[in-house]
DNA sequence: CTGAGTTTTCAGAATTTCCTGAAATTACCA
DNA sequence: TGGTAATTTCAGGAAATTCTGAAAACTCAG
């Protein structure tokens, strides 16, 4: 029915769907919208994929809910067609936005509550010690990522395919910013950048 | 049974684990490990979680295939005892390593497979070059996580609270390399630190 | 309006996952 | 080696989830 790479791929994803917060249709059905080259109608999906019609579409719904795919109108078709961004970047983006929000979000938000209660007696002092350290991680995690999210697709690929050589530039301007002697030296600018 | 704080926490961590790749027990004792000042034993943890003894042994037996909890010996006793690392970076740095190796490592592998194959006919060209933009994206992301994961905690740590703004540092070597002259300059450099 | 085409809802069947108690196994002491 | 404490295994019951078909609801052209 699929051809065969198209068909591999799709079964890898029902398979991953449960490790990925979704179930074997989901991942089945957006395996299939991300390799179409063009939007697909719920028909089109039933046919190539063989679940039932109601399954499609409460799959499709899921997909919205994740902002994984979106709704498409073709002319003269009053079928809805639906299709991934074409852009892989952005569905990182998405994808990481809305686990986030289902699987940080919620803890981070009980983590602030009951920083904010007294503990009871002092049984829990030493738990509430450690729900401090995991809330102190989780914020700073957050806080890096809502900045990051911000930047550009240029800057943020630039930045990832630099990896951990960031650090070397760190200390890099440390060393400028500490003494800019050194800089104008340019046996030594030499020896920074490695 | 357990006090306010830590019975808010275990059960939010029950809830939690569906969406963490366990299940509800694992959850619970993971968190119950979590807060605990001391290694526990199996009957601790059914006595107060309440869960059967062979769930429990499960579990746990679960949660150190994910190398969250360790075993520990008490002299003296024959049981045996568990506890999570005290310290919050190793256990997320644990934490990111499993779930790679369960979400992403899988997809890798079949991604580099079906990239190697040939498309079965024009029809395929399109998916595969889907594929492939895939394998590139995870790619990058993986080099810079094995990158990353080397840095020491300290400068991990300095390096996450800088966020995006390792942008303008960047921006600033770019600069500095580029023409050295304008970095002598105080005025300048004054200009890009911003 | 009407009605054909399309999508959604939902009760319950099918499947999968979770959990338990009983039995088996292991570890260790005397 | 026998006995006891501790842990693990596992068959099957309980619970949760996934999936389906039928019916309801919606949409729009005529």
């Amino acid at each position: 029915m699929l051809p065969p790479l198209t068909q591999a791929f799709v079964l890898h994803f029902g398979e991953m769907g449960s490790r990925w917060g979704f179930n074997r249709t989901v991942g089945q059905i957006y395996a299939l919208l991300f390799l179409a080259p063009e939007p697909l109608n719920a028909d089109q999906i039933v046919d190539q994929l063989g679940f039932s019609r109601s399954n499609v579409s409460m799959g499709l719904k899921e997909l919205q809910g994740w902002n994984l795919v979106r709704l498409v109108h073709k002319p003269h078709d009053r079928r809805d067609h639906f299709a991934t961004p074409s852009d892989i970047w952005t569905i990182l983006r998405t994808l990481v936005e809305e686990r986030k929000k289902r699987e940080v979000d919620p803890t981070l938000s009980v983590l602030r509550e009951l920083a904010m209660q007294a503990p009871a007696g002092p049984a829990e002092q030493h738990a509430q010690a450690r729900m401090a350290d995991m809330l102190t991680l989780i914020e700073t995690l957050t806080r890096w990522y809502d900045d990051v999210k911000r930047m550009d697709d240029k800057r943020l690929i630039k930045l990832l395919s630099l990896g951990a050589k960031v650090q070397r530039v760190l200390e890099f301007k440390d060393k400028i910013t500490g003494r800019t002697k050194t800089v104008a030296d340019p046996a030594a600018r030499a020896a920074n950048e490695g």
